[in-house]
DNA sequence: TCTTCACTTGACATGGTGTCAAGTCTGGAT
DNA sequence: ATCCAGACTTGACACCATGTCAAGTGAAGA
């Protein structure tokens, strides 16, 4: 049954992906959504109980096709904590802009729906949890700055590689994606390693 | 004539900045702006050309009201570039929860208003200024960090003193406003003070 | 052949922005 | 005293978004 279903369903998934990358920061409609995928607006609701639960399961998909955790196993194999931290740099600054129509979808929407911002805050979760082994590594080496303590650190280690910052950065101050990696690595070492 | 015409215009601009100052998150609408002023939303459309029009007259009358550009004069006192860099931080920090409501609806209607967005970006080269004025400083005492280059750090520091990672640090991460201020004094003096 | 499921067609409710026309009410000038 | 202009109201309408509902179509499988 699904196989046909499924086809829909990820077709669906892929024309909003598409058309998020193409205008990250206008609100695609469902009937855009329906006119992209070819179906009817009523049968995207056939597939998704709302906007929102769309643009949940879209960032999952996206996740999924696009394997950030398994990139991230990059930085557990860096042997220092100034390693890990570019390591992470990297991993992340390239992954940002590959998923930056999604996640602006999701930042707009999570800001009035519950379910979206837990969906938001469960990712925050996960890039939290490699903030906080950074951290805790470069204080194991006793190469953490003493101008914050290591939870303050982490918070904002986490805000300093935010994709809202990469955005101020790459799209206000015309920051180009590599010079995005190459500064940061350089004031993030700057700011957190003694 | 314009007293009364004032008047009402006044009430306008102080109830819709009241309302968002109470719901920062949520849009209002130009229905609950009339219905907060007492007078019809038709009314508020003799006043204000679009809803895009009245946020940003609200941006300019909280502005005027609030006075920041007087505040930011303590910065130019200031007699070392460390000095105004935490003056800095003192003045901005204590600001943005004054004007967050108002700033947080500019900020969303710029994304889709291009007249929204040129006064947000009319706002940011005065907060630009400052931060080049600290900048020139410290590398005029030759005292700032050679992690980047002058104009990169003014991008990084206006940045890093952005209404959007403020948000994120108080309000994901919970930090305090005090907090705030003072975690972020150390961290920018450890991220541009060689 | 019959049923089920995915999808379509076409309608409707609700709520937002923005516009228009006609009416009311008040203060000020003649 | 009257008349007028300007500020505001009333009540409509267009347009577009999300979300819901009911009835119909068409094809694949039992």
């Amino acid at each position: 049954m699904s196989s046909e279903e499924l086809n829909t369903r990820t077709r669906i998934l892929e024309a909003t992906w598409k058309l998020l990358e193409q205008q990250p920061n206008k609100d695609v409609s469902m009937s855009a959504i329906a006119r992209a995928t070819g179906i009817t607006r009523q049968a995207v609701y056939l597939h998704f109980a709302s906007r929102t639960e769309l643009m949940i399961a879209t960032t999952e998909y996206v996740d999924e096709v696009k394997g950030l955790y398994q990139r991230m196993e990059r930085i557990g194999a860096a042997s220092s904590g100034i390693e890990m931290l570019e390591a992470y740099v990297d991993v992340w600054g390239n992954y940002i802009p590959e998923i930056y129509g999604i996640a602006r979808a999701l930042l707009r929407v999570k800001e009035t729906d519950e379910a979206a911002a837990a969906a938001w805050f469960r990712c925050m979760d996960c890039l939290r949890d490699v903030s906080k082994q950074i951290i805790e590594t470069l204080e194991q080496e006793d190469k953490l700055t003493n101008a914050l303590s290591p939870p303050d650190a982490i918070d904002m280690l986490l805000v300093m590689l935010s994709i809202e910052q990469w955005e101020l950065l790459t799209r206000d101050c015309g920051w180009s994606h590599q010079k995005y990696v190459n500064e940061m690595k350089k004031l993030l070492v700057q700011s957190f390693v003694s």
